[in-house]
DNA sequence: CCGAATTCCTGTTGGC
DNA sequence: TGCCAACAGGAATTCG
């Protein structure tokens, strides 16, 4: 489950490999990840362009070609592997770019949810999905003030905090470790958080996104990043996965439940709410 | 309009 | 040991 940071991780590490190739053809293995396109139009409209840079806004990497531009979404399980064009396909590589140099770019997809999509670089920002999502960790329009009025609803925090409309980046892994950072109990209701915890869940995104980016992000499952190498911030996890454990804070054992249909990890005494 | 539930997938896990 | 249901989950879609 890539998410901001493994994301962030995927772009540099891609990047360097891949800037300045061009596509020589490229195979379509399953239809429904590059919808609307079909694989025909796909290939055909991305053949013979070139790759100028790799760009990321929250989960979605933004690959900018010499006239279009490839927006993907590796949502469970996507990765991407860079090969010689002559090693065999292997089982869940749906997508292969093959570039005119003898190598290849490919898209390994376990459960096939992953999306890429052509856009016109003059649409990229302005038109769904992009244009629908909130603001990073860091962005200057993140304030309390902008979040006091997201937070005006009777949701509960943690699936607020995963609606990527408000705040950008965060996914199940980091929802429960930015909780666990501001003190918060996941199904505390989103509008009855005072000014004071909405800094706290600012100051926490920020501290937990930077120090995963940092880390290279976590490897746990099945995620490791685009050229292989382990990301190491699911040592400093707090608690996600970690049912059972002792908190790292108060020892209490780390509870875990269901919210809003997500696996939720959570210190029942750190996070009660309750001043101790 | 809002929020909750469902859907897409397949490898892994747990229960019997 | 073998079998199969349950589980994992981001975000689009459907439902109430």
């Amino acid at each position: 489950m890539p998410e901001l940071p493994e994301v962030e991780t995927v772009r540099r590490t891609l990047k360097p490999a891949v800037i300045g190739k061009t596509f020589h053809t490229i195979d379509v293995r399953f239809a429904r990840m590059v919808l609307p396109e079909t694989p025909e139009s796909f290939t055909e409209r991305l053949k013979g362009q070139t790759i100028n840079d790799i760009k990321r806004l929250g989960k979605y990497l933004i690959f900018v070609l010499s006239q279009d531009t490839l927006l993907v979404h590796l949502r469970m399980e996507g990765k991407f592997f860079i090969k010689p064009s002559s090693v065999p396909i292997s089982k869940h590589e749906h997508v292969i770019f093959y570039f005119t140099d003898q190598t290849s770019l490919r898209y390994d997809d376990v459960r096939k949810f992953g999306t890429l999509t052509i856009k016109k670089p003059a649409d990229v920002y302005i038109t769904p999905p992009l244009s629908l999502l909130g603001y990073e960790p860091h962005h200057p329009h993140l304030t309390v003030a902008y979040l006091k009025e997201k937070f005006a609803s009777t949701r509960m925090i943690k699936p607020v905090l995963l609606d990527q409309t408000i705040i950008l980046g965060l996914g199940n892994i980091y929802v429960d470790e930015v909780l666990f950072c501001a003190k918060i109990k996941p199904t505390q209701r989103a509008h009855r958080l005072s000014k004071n915890t909405i800094d706290k869940i600012i100051t926490c995104a920020e501290k937990v996104i930077d120090k995963a980016i940092a880390l290279g992000g976590s490897s746990i499952r099945s995620y490791t990043d685009s050229l292989g190498v382990t990301g190491r911030f699911q040592n400093e996890l707090m608690v996600h996965l970690r049912q059972g454990e002792p908190c790292k804070v108060c020892a209490t054992p780390i509870v875990k439940t269901k919210v809003a249909q997500r696996g939720t990890y959570y210190c029942p005494r750190c996070q009660s709410g309750r001043k101790k």
